[in-house]
DNA sequence: GTGAAAGCGCTAACAG
DNA sequence: CTGTTAGCGCTTTCAC
């Protein structure tokens, strides 16, 4: 720990005021006359003085700081969250604390505490399992500001987040719209329990009236580059005739895309694809991506708002609300025209 | 803040025993029999009892906490070295602060200055300008444990970094062994005092005779594919005859690769492009990227190695030492080949 | 074996 | 206007 470290008594015995006056003179407290202050805050100044959060979190009952808990902070969706939440936190006077559970509920159930443990007057959580939240409700319980950034209306926690099912229902149907009827998914996330976009997808089948055909399902385990090339393989290995294919993120598409460069397939001629989360190498790869866009800015924003106001909330604690923020397609070359048979894949 | 914070007091209280002993059989001291222990523990758990982190860390005069500075966590290298140490440090019992400085000195101060509020034991920094780091030297100075991880051999303060001139320096004698002769620059950070790699740059050519040309290097003032893209507008309208392009980033190289896409220019045959940090879409690009790569790991561990045992450090305070980690190349298809005269651009 | 008392650095209530 | 006192929840002597 550092060297020097001035307290308020030190600046005390110094100028001769007392503990009290430096604490309310370094405040800014009107009680204090400017003369006083200026004595002090020049002393202060002169001893390099930093007030020492601890000590006053520990009287205030508040550290002033927000714990921010992801799945993988590499997925670049969750750094810009990450990136975004900073941003605004600091701006509010928060410090953020971040975790990454790395999709394992014991690891998130381990963050949370030690977050707990640190007293965070809140936090923000991307559980790995968007159906395993007890742990989380119980917190919510007990009056912790908490808020998902996923999650389903009827969680019983406040949560703020994008509508999956509704992006997914909407890059389905404007594939469908386009032309398409083969259409694959491409879809990670199934083994945690994150079936929304599946559930997109299957509604706007359905309201098309196309069947839904579990052949041209691809179950990645994983969600980068290197899964969505390996899903592609295994597509291609089904003879299904997807003349387009939907991912549930964008480095999954960008794995399909480079899937199809290295085999020869036309993108979008012969086979479409559509991405989800519109991250910024999306817009820049070889075929620039059609995407399900993700509004962090909107999203953190709501999120951070919510919960300092559940902070800030004393005895009237509010009953959890759900904002799902509906995303808009991002369309770009990758599903660019209408589809005109001629099939290359499957 | 939550409601029913359990204290050490109310344990004591239910068990009849003190606050002391309480305390002591809970942190497993030899001194408390297993009986008293057992019954303390049981209504511990009862009682849903976490401990008072701040309070802890006013007494310990520790908190338990590192701060990492990064200049921008969008960076996908940074994103992936805060992965790294958020990791590492937390197997060691941290918790990691994260704050970025948005590449701007006044920030950094600030984000610094609250580190030490918090009381951070010990801080991680990437500094936004290479050059300018009187006020971390002045924390060195203080006792405080500070290590950065970017620096040169020079700054009198403790550094774990890629040794970036030696990686630009293999980068770009890699192109001329290829037979390059006209090797361009897309170099960001300049403005920023960042000069490592086109020193490196320069060493190489200047170590094969080739003499440096103001044409080939282009300052881009971002970092991002947009500016990759931009540069190479820039570069191709200078009718500078280069054969290949070294980007000081990864993010850079990709936009100039779509530049080529977009331009009908093939990449390597009519251009060769190198990167630089390796990150992940740089293996999974369209033309598989050449890069130097940074390796992460390596780097964060040393560096976390580094400030820890200055935290635990009592009177023998160390002199700074500076440890530049060696690149390697990751060549890949965007430099395959030996060069054939046959320049597309300029 | 266990408890009482002091103190970490700060804020807040209350005197004067 | 300023100082005194108490206390936040914990650890650490030092008695008993």
């Amino acid at each position: 720990m550092a060297k020097s470290a001035a307290r308020l008594k030190d600046i005390a015995q110094q100028t001769g005021f007392s503990v009290n006056t430096v604490s309310l003179a370094l405040r800014g407290s009107p009680r204090i006359p400017d003369e006083t202050r200026r004595q002090i805050v020049e002393m202060a100044d002169k001893m390099n003085y930093l007030p020492n959060q601890v000590a006053k979190s520990l009287v205030m009952k508040e550290t002033r700081s927000i714990g921010l808990v992801l799945t993988d902070i590499t997925n670049p969706v969750l750094t810009a969250v990450a990136q975004a939440v900073e941003l605004e936190l600091s701006r509010l006077g928060y410090i953020t604390l971040f975790a990454t559970s790395n999709n394992q509920l014991d690891l998130e159930r381990k963050v949370i505490e030690t977050f707990r443990q640190r007293r965070a007057d809140g936090m923000l959580i991307f559980p790995c399992n968007h159906r395993q939240i007890d742990h989380i409700r119980k917190l919510r319980a007990r009056n912790y500001p908490v808020v998902l950034l996923v999650g389903d209306p009827d969680a019983g926690v406040d949560a703020v987040c994008m509508d999956e099912r509704a992006g997914a229902f909407k890059a389905t149907t404007y594939l469908i719209d386009s032309g398409h009827r083969r259409i694959a998914l491409i879809h990670s996330g199934g083994e945690n329990g994150n079936f929304e976009k599946l559930d997109g997808y299957k509604m706007a089948l359905a309201a098309a009236g196309i069947p839904f055909d579990p052949d041209l399902l691809v179950a990645s385990r994983g969600h980068d580059v290197r899964n969505g090339f390996g899903a592609m393989e295994t597509l291609s290995g089904r003879t299904t005739g997807a003349t387009a294919v939907f991912c549930s993120n964008d480095s999954l598409a960008l794995g399909a895309l480079r899937f199809c460069t290295v085999r020869g397939i036309s993108v979008p001629r012969d086979l479409a694809i559509f991405g989800f989360d519109n991250i910024e190498f999306a817009e820049h790869a070889a075929t620039a991506l059609s995407s399900v866009n993700y509004d962090i800015e909107a999203i953190t924003g709501l999120a951070i708002e919510r919960v300092i106001s559940l902070i800030n909330a004393k005895a009237e604690w509010p009953a959890p609300r759900v904002t799902l923020v509906e995303p808009d397609l991002v369309i770009r070359e990758s599903t660019a025209g209408q589809w005109r048979p001629a099939s290359r894949i499957g």
